[in-house]
DNA sequence: GTCCAGGGTGAAA
DNA sequence: TTTCACCCTGGA
């Protein structure tokens, strides 16, 4: 664990700048848009976060993505880090050729810069999904950073905090969770972070196929269907993963013209039968358009 | 100030 | 399989 000298002495660091290899992307959508909850918008479009143990400054030129942060001796682990969370091998081309001509959303696939499926860290995804039900993206972020001040600062922001492990929450207890706003969902987080805390690695997960992590998953308390989805697309690599939330079958019914009585379980498969492996990146989609469509009043 | 919906889950009917 | 309570915050 680092000291508090060691942190202070991180915030004098210099900084240091990369530029990823990527194209340019939605950062808005991408970051903020209700997959993450840890960062946070500047004036100028670009973004602040966290990444692991950085604070992270993301921005876009509209030519390059590039990324600043403390710390010019990590430079290559921090870019390897920030490459590999924004998921920057994927095949682009394929994505756009699968999803271009889709109804609803094909148009902004194909025209727009893309809204990035992320790959974030397992647990801090979970987190993130458990304080998401029954809640909106500002509660959510509230919340997640709340759970966060409980880690390590490394930073002046009231959101700088490392997310504490599975352990330092288990610690902090349930009523702990309550107190700083979770409401019922603080019984969900802290009887997961207790099995988790004898867990060995969510990331495991990773290597085990779609259906198993997820019923795997679904064994902790708070996590359902829509949750599962949620980590499994947004964290455990699985993109066939579907997350059915009220907004995404609303969009799923008016686009397909499925049953207005299918059930959620029912709206995932019939997504991975169309979407195959894309099936995550549709559902972000998805999301986007019915929500466009509530904000221009359709 | 009041009202209501908010990216669900778990328990009981 | 379906219904209902659950905490509480942001936005209308």
């Amino acid at each position: 664990m680092k000291s508090v000298a060691e942190v202070s002495n991180t915030q004098k660091r210099e900084t240091a700048s990369i530029t990823l290899d990527l194209e340019p992307f939605d950062l808005q959508q991408t970051l903020d848009g209700g997959q993450a909850f840890r960062w946070y918008g500047n004036d100028d479009g670009s973004f602040r976060g966290i990444l692991g143990s950085h604070i992270v400054a993301i921005s876009c030129d509209g030519a390059t993505v590039s990324a600043e942060f403390a710390g010019s001796e990590e430079r290559d682990r921090v870019c390897r880090d920030m490459e590999d969370y924004l998921v920057a091998k994927t095949d682009v081309a394929k994505l756009r050729a699968v999803l271009a001509n889709e109804p609803g959303f094909g148009s902004l696939v194909a025209e727009m810069p893309l809204i990035r499926v992320m790959r974030q860290d397992p647990w801090e995804c979970l987190v993130s999904f458990i304080c998401s039900q029954n809640s909106n993206i500002p509660r959510i972020k509230q919340m997640v950073a709340a759970v966060a001040r409980m880690g390590w600062r490394i930073g002046a922001e009231d959101w700088a905090f490392e997310l504490p492990d599975p352990k330092v929450v288990v610690d902090a207890g349930e009523m702990h969770l309550r107190k700083i706003g979770l409401g019922y969902r603080a019984k969900h987080l802290a009887l997961t972070a207790e099995m988790l805390a004898n867990w060995s690695n969510l990331g495991e997960l990773r290597n085990a196929s779609y259906y198993e992590a997820r019923e795997a998953l679904m064994g902790f308390p708070g996590v359902g269907p829509k949750v599962a989805d949620c980590v499994l697309a947004y964290s455990l690599d699985k993109g066939e993963a579907f997350p059915v939330d009220v907004h995404v079958r609303r969009a799923a019914i008016r686009l397909y013209n499925l049953d207005d009585d299918v059930k959620n379980d029912a709206v995932g498969e019939w997504a991975r039968d169309r979407f195959g492996e894309y099936a995550a990146w549709a559902q972000l989609y998805m999301f986007r358009d019915e929500i466009n469509r509530r904000i221009n009043g359709a």
